[in-house]
RNA sequence: GGGGGUUUAGCUCAGCUGGUUCAGAGCAUCUGCCUUACAAGCAGAGGGUCGGCGGUUCGAACCCGUCAACCCCCA
């Protein structure tokens, strides 16, 4: 039967996924094994695959197919996210070029046509990874807002409002004006940006020349003004503390206060204080008790504090006050200024801080066993630097704004029964709602006065249930899947968001279960193009994931992603990585090619082929103690690394090499087995990597019984390596090194079969000679008592190896390069002696170090020797 | 402005408790090979003042100080 010369995964992609589904070897239900559970990071349902994905994907199915192997109970639960603004955009975008406005719309019309979006892009994102190879328990997709989950998050609501976690309020908000919603502060981008700085004059009140300048790169909200603020040291300003100026073109007074927030050394000192449009304006208006005026409507255009600007946009005002200022004469100056903006992560609208009616978690109490919790280890960070960041931000944690402007949602269970604010109630129901209301007004309430809060809560307020709810444990408290399942083991996601999800997360695991959420989170970097720019879709830097499926296989893709991105590190990504996971499945896969080209014979065993034997099966051991270990420390790209080197370089270019009969020749059966053998557990160490080059291969190896596959096989059992055939291979490798050194330098085809002579007495002859013999391609290795003449040489562990060759060599050569060697080897003679001859070193150093450093002496005056003995005799 | 991090070969990164011939790996590069599994390959080789300076130590890529550059988070 003929083989493909090269790999072709498409078709075995194909097959092997569909086999694995058929069999149901990624779902799972609880039993008596030990669980291993991941959730995913939901995406977003509408969402599609990227290169951030194709990582963070890649990651938790090598960490869930190894489980898998290890013998666990592996889960890894699916499912998508209803990113409530995210969907709600694109949702309201397309109505949009259907003509249809979002305002002409009830609630529920618009739900209707949401929920018809969702259904027909919804799990796009799911099926691109199964082509990818993800493991996923697919009868366990989830989305979060599913029946069942918005019960959670309602009831969490609910909970956390009745003890007191939940309060209603007026704060200063990000409101996105694109949008029209408030965003919580982790949805602000702050961004440089060129601005210009205006400076601004107004008259104190009751003189007639007295003027104070304030630098704003805002001069449209100078009509929101209601203090001028400069700092109680500076002697500029301190006799006009207390006094009062008017404010530009509408002549309102204000007062001039003070407060060691101001900066004098920013623009001129002084301050104007707008409350109701700055966070910190706003902390100063509350310390002085000014008025807010509120300039803006919701989408960005002045109101009718505006005044003549009443209906324009916030940008237009800014140029038109700029000139109306200086036409009045009120503008002194402007100045460019590089600034910090706002902006929404979502619609990238300019942010505007206003002040809002909006529901808030307070955060510090419940925060406190997730910090503690990290801080001590119970929670594993990798790697553990982002344990600083994640202190920082939790010990100066912020109190939540939950409630978003948007329908796309869980709608906030709150009930209100009267226009005043505080006359509502939360519950479940409109039933419950109306039995608390009537209670808490005193009076019956009926339907009619009943009205929902039109809002809905932030997409992460219901994302940090995920752990829970998948397996329904709040819904269904203390099911024997939450017990079994819960805490999940790995959580893999990205630093960026920490705080949005991980930390809220640990609150809510430790708040509603009583336990983290998971044990370890690995953080991957972010994806960069080979310039260093974050991919994205605006730059179209960002490769087509499924198209780089399609050109390098699926195990390609997963080997070019996961082979230079350690735990935290950024990932610049470079197509030519995919290419060397493809090639590293061809490589695989010309190996099977060539165990299956052999035909068997009774016959004995070479002797190069059991020594062979024995240094892969140590060899074997001594890698996969590595990969394992590499695996326990999340350091994945190790572990990659150490499996494809054990792979490519032992495995095919040394084992397979060592073992490999002449063209044509026939193999004995016993170092047949024996390859096979290694072969499959190969393909099991690479597994987790190439699932399916590795499925077909284990196939291809042998006739499998049903449900014989690799999938489910066992991970290779570890065990202490014997190091004797290790070290000798080490010697054998140098002295083969040597050898092919020897055919390059002189220009020796590799097919010219040499001799090789060794200076050492005839009883250190071995097994392991034959090696030498085979891979040299040597017609006699002889021992001697006496160097020979006319050869080029080399010394390996001291011993002394001659290849003659005739009347050929370049003794000029070989005398330079002996010398370099000479030079080399004296030099570090004398580092050691530095050593040796230091009375501090040896009064202070270990007795190991010492003595080691002894050996390094003698290894190396033998060597001398060896070496001005060789030069001597050319 | 506050906090955290990084700096080792052309690129991406290892380097554990300061001590092994410790200065490493993969990729890239160079040289030679179409050697019957694989040119998506084989064999070999060359690349580094470990960011700069100073200190501690018998001994520093590793510990301390300082300067510089870059990155991230927060405001």
């Amino acid at each position: 039967m003929e083989i493909a010369k090269t790999y072709e995964p498409q078709h075995a992609q194909e097959k092997w996924y569909q086999h694995w589904l058929d069999k149901g070897y990624f779902h799972s239900v609880p039993d008596h094994r030990e669980p291993y559970t991941i959730v995913i990071p939901p995406p977003n349902v509408t969402g599609v695959l990227h290169m951030g994905h194709m990582l963070n994907n890649t990651i938790q199915d090598v960490l869930v197919r190894r489980a898998r192997m290890l013998g666990k109970n592996a889960c890894w639960v699916p499912g998508t996210d209803h990113a409530s603004i995210a969907t709600e955009a694109k949702v309201v975008q397309k109505l949009k070029a259907e003509g249809i406005a979002k305002a002409d719309l009830s609630r529920e019309e618009f739900l209707k046509h949401a929920f018809e979006w969702k259904d027909k892009h919804g799990g796009i994102i799911l099926e691109q990874l199964k082509r990818l190879g993800a493991s996923c328990d697919w009868e366990r997709t989830h989305f979060t807002m599913d029946p069942q989950y918005s019960e959670s998050v309602i009831s969490v609501f609910i909970d956390l409002y009745q003890k007191g976690k939940i309060y209603r309020g007026i704060r200063m908000v990000n409101w996105d004006p694109e949008a029209l919603t408030a965003l919580s502060d982790e949805e602000v981008n702050y961004k440089e940006v060129n601005s210009k700085l205006f400076y601004v004059r107004y008259q104190v009140v009751g003189s007639t020349d007295q003027w104070l300048t304030i630098a704003t790169t805002r001069p449209e909200t100078i009509l929101g003004d209601t203090a001028i603020c400069v700092h109680p040291d500076d002697e500029r300003y301190k006799s006009l503390v207390g006094k009062t100026v008017n404010v530009p073109l509408i002549n309102r007074e204000i007062p001039i206060i003070a407060d060691q927030y101001v900066d004098p050394e920013f623009g001129t000192g002084c301050l104007k204080v707008t409350p109701a449009h700055d966070p910190n304006d706003y902390q100063l208006g509350q310390k002085y008790n000014l008025p807010s005026i509120d300039l803006f409507e919701d989408n960005g255009t002045l109101n009718a504090n505006g005044a003549h600007y009443a209906g324009q946009d916030r940008f237009e005002v800014r140029k038109a006050i700029e000139k109306e200022l200086n036409e009045k004469g009120y503008l002194i100056k402007v100045e460019d200024i590089i600034n910090k903006v706002g902006f929404s992560e979502r619609t990238n609208a300019v942010i505007e801080p206003k002040l809002s009616l909006q529901w808030f978690v307070s955060m510090k109490e419940l925060a406190a066993p997730a910090l503690e919790n990290v801080m001590n280890g119970n929670i594993q960070f990798h790697p553990d630097k982002f344990k600083n960041t994640y202190r920082h931000w939790m010990e100066n944690v912020k109190d939540w704004c939950i409630s978003r402007q948007l329908w796309w949602g869980h709608r906030i269970p709150a009930w209100y029964y009267s226009d005043r604010p505080s006359d509502f109630v939360v519950a479940k129901t409109q039933q419950e709602a109306l039995e608390l209301a009537t209670k808490k007004a005193g009076r019956t309430i009926n339907v009619a006065e009943l009205r929902q809060d039109e809002d809905v809560l932030d997409t992460w307020f219901s994302s940090w249930l995920w752990p829970i709810s998948v397996f329904n444990g709040l819904t269904q408290p203390n099911n024997p899947e939450i017990n079994y399942y819960y805490p999940t083991n790995d959580l893999v996601t990205a630093p960026e968001i920490m705080f949005f999800w991980v930390a809220r997360m640990a609150i809510a695991g430790y708040e509603y279960m009583g336990k983290q959420p998971f044990k370890n989170v690995y953080y991957t970097g972010i994806v960069r193009d080979k310039l260093g720019r974050k991919m994205s879709k605006s730059l179209g830097n960002s490769p087509d994931p499924i198209e780089l499926i399609e050109q390098y296989g699926a195990d390609g893709v997963r080997v070019g992603v996961l082979i230079s991105s350690p735990a935290g590190n950024d990932l610049p990504f470079d197509s030519a990585q995919c290419e060397q996971g493809r090639n590293f499945t061809n490589k695989i896969w010309n190996a099977y090619r060539l165990v299956a080209s052999w035909e068997v014979r009774e016959m004995e065993q070479p002797l190069s082929s059991k020594v062979a034997i024995e240094w892969f099966e140590n060899r074997f051991l001594q890698v996969l103690n590595d990969i394992n270990d590499n695996y326990d420390k999340f350091r994945i790209s190790d572990a990659l690394m150490a499996t494809y080197k054990l792979v490519w370089d032992d495995f095919c270019s040394w084992y397979l090499e060592m073992i490999k009969p002449g063209y044509q020749q026939p193999i004995d059966s016993a170092t047949l087995n024996q390859t096979l053998d290694f072969f499959e557990r190969i393909l099991k160490v690479m597994h987790p990597f190439t699932p399916f080059v590795t499925e077909e291969l284990y196939h291809a190896l042998k006739q499998r019984s049903a449900n014989d596959d690799i999938v489910i096989s066992s991970w290779p059992t570890a065990a202490t390596p014997n190091t004797d055939p290790l070290t000798q291979f080490a010697y054998n490798e140098k002295v083969i090194t040597h050898l092919r050194n020897i055919r390059k330098q002189n220009n020796i085809a590799s097919k010219v079969k040499l001799d090789l002579f060794v200076k050492a007495s005839s009883s250190v002859a071995q097994d392991s000679d034959s090696i030498i013999v085979k891979m040299g391609n040597l017609s006699s290795l002889q021992y001697v008592d006496q160097a020979i003449a006319q050869s080029n040489s080399f010394i390996v562990d001291g011993r002394e190896f001659f290849v003659p060759f005739g009347d050929q060599i370049d003794v000029e050569a070989e005398k330079k390069k002996l010398q370099e060697e000479l030079a080399y080897t004296q030099g570090f003679l004398k580092s050691v002696y530095g050593k040796l001859h230091n009375e501090k070193f040896m009064a202070g150093a270990p007795e190991a170090v010492v003595a080691n450093e002894r050996k390094k002496e003698a290894d190396a005056l033998a060597k001398i020797a060896i070496l001005e003995k060789k030069i001597a005799e050319l």
